[in-house]
DNA sequence: TTGAAAGCGCTAACAT
DNA sequence: ATGTTAGCGCTTTCAA
């Protein structure tokens, strides 16, 4: 069943029902109308290769997933993935580990499969406009944006929270309760990622409150795996450390670090509190219930899809979107035990 | 940057290059290390488009993921997309809620995508022949088998467990403990879906065992919703029914389970016990950790890919894979306390 | 407003 | 062992 198929059918050319397929204004309404007829009676459906052959575009949108076990990202991409759909557009989803480099697998996949655009779901916040070249499509960076490269504003948008600032709060609402003392839970801080963001709003905060930086509370973790959270919160346990608090990067660290106290003899809240960003909804039947400063997970992602697609169809310019996260207080923060 | 520029390049003609590209026998060993060469130096990348076209046939094998909150099919669905690119092939990723049909959504993508071939998911077991006739490609079906529709065995294939089994044991263990007043949290029974057969093998365990079973502590909840599984059983203990255990047939709804049971005032393991079918990497970080029977998680995913390729291929015939659940120990079984 | 025809880049006969 | 060439199904000039 193919174009010629269903000219025949209605006794019209091929390029007339081609025109009828893509909306082209000089059709006759009555011919325009058999055409739709014969191709709902026929079962017609276009043939995408062909026609990316010929105008050689695809309907394809890469999205780029950096961290592997991240769950977070995996609701991001459940509404990434909806939304393309919905917009009549085709998915094509990469996921790679946090160690490699997203720049050079989106620029592989472009020229593999034709992109139009790409979504970065989590990445580095230090492109260069020199390691960009390679990618010549419109992109959207989710969760980040690039903070430390040397990008030009309107050479990309992205759809991100305030790393900095949002860990900045969280320490505000650990220093409210009391704590002075804080650990932070975060992988590698110079990979030039989330983390240093958040590391830096980290430190920031506690300056601002007066508090030393204290290097023996940094807990620095491969990856986002939970097993290297856990070891290290046990590892910061034994060195006989004092903390009263322990802001954890992610949702998943929280929880691994809340298994190491646990594990350890310590009891949440009561001897330690925990905070962190991301907002799980797992996180939300811990126990304690994970108190943490939850991003707007769905929003973000269609936005970011939003906004592609703008670019993509040229209705659209390159914005930076910059998100409020949402306290959930949950029970795993409380004032410290007087000393 | 075309095969014609490339045959252009290194004084061949474009079949010699199509042929040194598919892996065609009649090349000359120096004639073919030169048309890789030049294909390297040039930077060539084949237009997958004009290859879909001419040989009538895409790259794309569709990936159906049933129940969009469900982190172990998320962890499935990684395993799939790395092993599918691995091979060559591309995955067209469609996940849909657990209320949708699969097939129908299998036999839509299929038409516009090309598909080469599909693997489910999840989903329900009771297919039969005549719904099935709309998906014309091979098919695999990952975490579940047609235990109860009317497929011959040599039309599909499978990779799963066995579900009313695992369920079994997992009472087992449960009784073994000592348990005799086990509740079971599941989704709709009535959905033909992994939690009937789950509750069958529950239902089966308590008989064998000489316990009579208790409709009252039957828990009942839509879909993997974690909010209703944690009123679902604020319900059953509200409802004053006794129960030292629960039997979850997953790893998501014993989360919520535990917490529900810790928010009444009960300890688990101490007041209740909780046991799970999945094996999440997450469930081994709450607290307690999670007792519960681990799904082969990668191993399956990756046998399905496999499989369907090789059916792709026409290497392969129509399989039906039993994989073996691994208990973990973890901490939330222990003897229910004396009466 | 419609139709005829030229390719898009590639594979696979068919020739040589 | 290698080259020539006819399409695959579609969009898009260009003519009518």
């Amino acid at each position: 069943m193919t174009i010629k198929d269903v000219a025949a059918y209605c006794g019209v050319s091929v390029s007339t029902v081609s025109r009828v397929l893509n909306d082209h204004p000089d059709v006759k309404d009555d011919v325009r109308a058999r055409v739709l007829a014969a191709v709902r009676e026929c079962g017609y459906v276009p043939n995408n290769s062909a026609r990316a052959l010929v105008s050689s575009r695809s309907t394809a949108i890469g999205v780029v997933s950096r961290g592997l076990d991240n769950p977070f990202l995996s609701s991001l991409i459940r509404v990434v993935s909806r939304r393309i759909h919905e917009l009549g557009y085709t998915m094509v989803l990469h996921q790679i580990p946090t160690q490699a480099d997203e720049v050079q697998a989106a620029a592989l996949l472009q020229r593999e499969k034709k992109l139009l655009g790409v979504i970065f779901l989590g990445g580095r916040f230090n492109y260069t406009e020199a390691e960009l070249r390679q990618l010549t499509v419109p992109f959207v960076c989710c969760t980040y944006t690039n903070t430390f490269g040397d990008l030009s504003q309107d050479a990309y948008s992205s759809v991100s929270i305030h790393d900095q600032r949002e860990a900045h709060k969280a320490v505000d609402h650990l220093v409210a309760h009391g704590h002075r003392r804080i650990a932070v839970l975060l992988d590698d801080p110079a990979d030039s990622s989330i983390g240093q963001l958040r590391f830096q709003g980290y430190r920031q905060a506690l300056e601002e409150h007066g508090i030393d930086y204290d290097p023996a509370l940094t807990v620095v973790t491969a990856g986002y795996a939970m097993q290297a959270a856990y070891e290290g919160v046990c590892r910061l346990i034994d060195s006989g450390a004092a903390f009263t608090a322990i802001l954890a990067i992610s949702d998943t660290l929280a929880i691994a670090a809340i298994k190491a106290l646990t594990d350890r003899g310590r009891s949440v809240p009561a001897d330690c509190s925990v905070i962190a960003i991301d907002g799980l909804d797992i996180s939300a039947y811990t126990v304690p219930t994970l108190t943490t400063l939850c991003q707007p997970a769905e929003e973000m992602a269609s936005q970011s899809v939003q906004m592609l697609i703008g670019l993509i169809e040229g209705t659209g310019s390159h914005r930076h979107l910059l998100m409020e996260t949402a306290l959930r207080q949950g029970g795993s923060v409380a004032r410290p035990a007087a000393t």
